[in-house]
RNA sequence: GGGCAGUUAGCGCAGUGGUAGCGCACCUCGUUUACACCGAGGGGGUCAUAGGUUCAAAUCCUAUACUGCCCA
């Protein structure tokens, strides 16, 4: 036998583990073909990422799901990888470029630089599959894919020369979201946006450039740097005030030059003056302006066409089609202008009014840089036709939602989907398989490096520079890390994957891609389910951000409260309720994160580890036990065992049927196994075997059903909790006659028995359990010491109370300490105090030594109570609405609450009388 | 501006129409050899507000307020 430690040791357990694990690799995935399959493919997180509670929180609903899956008799694949995350793996290589070199990347150049990168990902890029493992996650390790690695790199080509092809990627000018800073496009899931204090500058266009006196219009601006930029000034058409002035001319403050007024229905007329000033280049609503009324302007005529483009890549205002820009204007940064631009407006006295505005503001996610409207070339996917299936998945409930209302949130996006700019300025990504001709600029598509010029024949060729957006790979993912384009053994066995698990705020931005790819490549949708978790917020209700600086690290709640405590939380948040989740703690004096939910959990696992020992100290060290309970004689076992087993099989089915029925309430599951072990098993169970386990008679089975329920509950418990499970698994292993497998991982999960499910001995034994409550509950009322055993009468007449305690009378006896009687006729005894539980009455009469004050007080604030509540049904039992409308058996309730208030309420009378009897000053 | 979610005991949260629950914290008692990371018992809530539906509302509906997230 092996001697458990007193208290359990989550850091020495799981980092033995942990090692076995690997070095025998156990979560090597196989391929049996009798069997079903289950398999995730991990959201690929990024390869310069640590884990963050939202990866740990994820993982765990997946790891969960796979061992579940697994112990089910199931081919399983988790499979991972990461994610080479364009911008932001760039972006740290550049920082650390920059500091230790003192260099730029174009210092040294793209081919140096990639290699630089790659250098920093053998270095770092595997950090956070390392971290994943100390969480316990049963992923392939021998699997693990990398977006950039070669086969994946030869599939992103296939499929964009494939959409090429089909036309459903072009290239087009439009303008973008720029961050002037990386120099590079972006998506709009990639752009920020929050609110800052801005103004909105009203300025004059006048009639007469040399006097303004003769009036203008008067436009509204919040980027009044840019009106160098303007073509046009335009107006809703259904405004009175500027009706007649559409199609008049006025001229650009500074510049000598006019421009027209045009109209068009985008325009908001109680947004600032109702006028806006057009500029095509440095806007994008501008830009459809432009778009929709190009003939108008033509005809109307403007000093310049079709629009020139006054702010440089970088974010400086150039002048490069000789408009006439201000010197001192010309060159400076964009923010810089603006405020220059004000000032001389102010002078010239074309500034009419500033107005305070609370400003939306976009910017880069990565890097805080607000966006800069760019007019530019890049490549885009079309949407419209990738969307309609994707969408139509969804709508047909092939593809399942958890919890249902995301379902609109992908459709809605997908509904009014805009086509997907995919080319990033960025040197580290998938670089765009075209190439043109130098001659003509000829495009030509290939999957491999081509010779020549598709059309010319040029030998000339320029590769695009640009890559492709990083979501253009991962959307990918599903069946590129299964080995697609080639038909091997585990696309086969694994694709479709079963279920998804992610965080919504990717719904649009990865699952959408995922689905459609999935549909036009692989040929079938990429999961059947998704589960959508909730986001973790710091303890006050904010984002987690680790430059906000108040990100909580996972791996530092691992350390203080283990692997399984913190695992058995994220599980019991599970998928199905809110969206949003606090973290349950907050900081100790000396600044770290401590949590009583944690800590409530770490004890969870400390009481498992207790009843474990209880359960093998109390076995013969050397003997192997049989746990096949279908072996046992059922009418050997005591109401305990019948029912302990009853509430173990009960929880079985009810965890049978939340994952048949694909509910996943985890939240439920968890509170039913725990109340389960500490209440259940724990509490009363256990301390009942202290007692049969001194009877010969009941000895070997009390052994046996303690040895089960324990060797039961690891099972049951081990997806969610697969190190304590484990290590339990190993000491309890030793004693019985059969193991199933050497790892636990392996061993089947347990299923519910119908045999055990015995509602009767549920019901009598919870009777016990109420008895028991009050007897306890009235010693200490009495405040008598548990040293001094109690004589206690039990009066009733009702045949399953009298039969339940007759049998069982020595359980209360045990429980509580006490010598019992069971009577059936009710007698007084004075003095003496009591309580009535169902139909019985309790007695216990008393020595003397008793407050008998505290007593009559602690009745009669019962009494108020029952009273209070026999109050409220008899209301409802008077009210003929209630009779008349109610289901016969709520009515039957009310009675018999009736009834067994009014029985409370005489008893309790009774007893102030018993007491009163006794005492010279009656309360 | 639109959408989603939340508001229940001091704190963190369950609870989908029929007598308000769990954990922590708090109070009382107890070291009875599985566990003090424990056991027994107890106190504490107009279920955000205002209307409505219903015999009956924490629960369904409509507003409002506050908090947070997402999208524009």
């Amino acid at each position: 036998m092996q001697e458990l430690s007193k208290t359990y040791n989550p850091k020495e357990v799981e980092e033995k583990w942990l090692n076995t694990w690997l070095s025998e690799k156990i979560y090597k995935s196989k391929i049996d073909p009798n069997k079903e399959s289950f398999s995730i493919a991990l959201p690929p997180p990024n390869v310069t990422g640590s884990l963050h509670m939202g990866h740990a929180f994820g993982d765990t609903i997946q790891d969960v799901l796979i061992r579940y899956h697994q112990m089910n008799g199931k081919n399983v694949l988790w499979q991972g990888g990461t994610d080479h995350a364009g911008i932001g793996t760039q972006v740290v290589v550049e920082k650390e470029l920059s500091k230790v070199e003192k260099k730029r990347k174009h210092d040294i150049g793209r081919e140096e630089f990639l290699k630089r990168i790659w250098i920093w990902k053998e270095k770092h890029g595997n950090e956070i599959i390392n971290q994943m493992k100390k969480l316990g996650c049963h992923l392939d390790y021998d699997r693990l894919v990398f977006t950039m690695d070669e086969n994946y790199s030869q599939a992103i080509t296939k499929v964009f020369v494939s959409l090429y092809n089909k036309g459903l990627i072009y290239r087009g000018k439009r303008i973008v979201n720029w961050c002037p800073k990386c120099l590079t496009s972006l998506s709009d899931l990639e752009v920020e946006t929050d609110h800052a204090k801005g103004k909105i500058y009203h300025i004059l266009y006048p009639f007469d450039f040399n006097d303004i006196a003769k009036g203008g219009i008067t436009v509204a601006t919040t980027r009044p740097e840019t009106l160098f930029g303007d073509i046009a000034v335009c107006v809703n058409p259904n405004d009175g005030r500027y009706k007649k002035l559409v199609g008049q001319k006025v001229f650009l403050p500074f510049i000598n030059k006019q421009i027209p007024i045009i109209s068009d229905e985008i325009i908001e007329m109680d947004f600032g003056t109702g006028a806006l000033k057009v500029t095509p280049a440095h806007d994008s609503v501008d830009y459809e302006i432009f778009d929709r009324n190009k003939d108008t302007i033509k005809k109307y005529g403007t000093h310049f066409y079709p629009y020139p483009e006054i702010i440089t890549q970088d974010g400086k205002i150039q002048d490069k089609e000789n408009i006439g820009i201000p010197e001192d204007i010309k060159g400076q940064e964009r923010f810089k202008a603006r405020e220059i631009t004000v000032q001389k407006l102010e002078e010239l006295g074309l500034l009419k009014q500033v107005v305070e505005y609370d400003q939306p503001q976009s910017k880069h996610d990565r890097c805080g840089t607000i966006i800069e409207p760019y007019l530019s070339e890049q490549w885009y996917v079309r949407m419209k036709p990738l969307a309609e299936p994707a969408m139509k998945v969804v709508e047909e409930e092939r593809i399942k939602f958890t919890p249902h209302r995301y379902t609109d949130h992908y459709l809605n996006w997908l509904r009014n989907i805009k086509d997907w700019c995919i080319s990033r300025q960025l040197w580290w990504g998938h670089q765009i398989p075209v190439w043109y001709c130098k001659e003509h600029s000829h495009v030509t598509v290939n999957e491999t490096v081509p010779d020549s010029c598709k059309e010319c024949a040029s030998k000339n060729l320029i590769q695009d520079p640009d890559v492709l957006d990083t979501w253009f790979s991962s959307a990918l993912w599903p069946f590129v890390t299964l080995g697609w384009p080639n038909q091997t053994e585990h696309l086969k066995a694994f694709y479709p994957t079963s279920i998804l698990a992610t965080a919504r705020e990717i719904i649009n931005l990865w699952v959408s891609r995922m689905v459609f790819m999935g549909l036009e490549f692989a040929g079938n949708i990429p999961f059947q389910e998704v589960l959508i978790h909730p986001v973790i917020q710091t303890p006050d209700g904010k984002r987690m951000s680790k430059s906000k600086g108040n990100a909580i690290d996972p791996l530092e709640m691992i350390e203080k409260y283990g692997a399984d405590a913190n695992r058995f939380w994220y599980f019991s948040v599970g998928v199905t309720g809110n969206q949003d989740v606090r973290f349950p703690g907050r900081k100790d004096k000396d600044g770290k994160w401590e949590s009583d939910t944690l800590e409530q959990y770490k004890r969870f696992a400390n009481k498992l580890w207790n009843a474990t020992r209880f359960v093998l100290q109390n076995l013969e060290a050397e003997k192997k036990y049989d746990i096949d309970l279908t072996k046992i004689k059922k009418e050997q076992l005591t109401i305990a065992d019948l029912w302990i087993l009853n509430s173990y099989h009960e929880l079985l089915l009810f965890i049978q049927n939340d994952f048949a029925d694909k509910k996943y309430n985890f939240t439920e599951i968890s509170k039913q196994i725990y109340k389960f072990v500490w209440d259940g098993f724990c509490d009363w169970y256990i301390e009942i075997s202290k007692k049969q386990l001194d009877d010969p008679k009941l000895k070997l089975q009390t052994q046996v059903i303690l040895l089960y329920i324990v060797e039961g509950i690891i099972r049951v418990l081990h997806p969610i909790m697969p190190f304590i499970t484990e290590e339990i698994n190993l000491a309890v292993s030793c004693q019985l006659s059969a193991v199933s497998s050497k790892f636990i991982c392996f061993a089947t999960y347990p299923k519910p028995d119908l045999a055990f499910i015995n509602k009767e001995a549920d019901k009598s034994f919870s009777y016990i359990i109420d008895i028991t409550r009050e007897i306890r509950n009235l010693r200490q009322t009495l405040s008598i010491p548990w040293t001094k055993e109690l004589e206690i009468r039990l009066f009733t007449n009702n045949n399953f109370e009298k039969n339940t305690l007759i049998s069982f009378v020595s359980y209360i006896e045990y429980l509580t300490k006490s010598k019992v009687s069971v009577l059936s006729h009710f007698e007084p005894v004075k003095p003496s105090s009591g309580a009535l539980v169902n139909e019985t009455r309790i007695l216990i009469p008393l020595s003397g030594l008793v407050d008998i004050d505290k007593m009559v007080m602690n009745f009669n604030k019962k009494k108020a109570q029952f009273e209070k509540d026999l109050n409220a049904q008899n209301l409802k039992l008077s009210n003929t609405s209630f009779i008349n409308n109610a289901a016969q058996d709520k009515i039957d309730e009310v009675k018999k609450n009736i009834i067994e208030l009014e029985n409370q309420i005489k008893t309790i009378n009774e007893q102030i009388e018993l007491l009163g009897e006794c005492n010279s000053t009656p309360a």
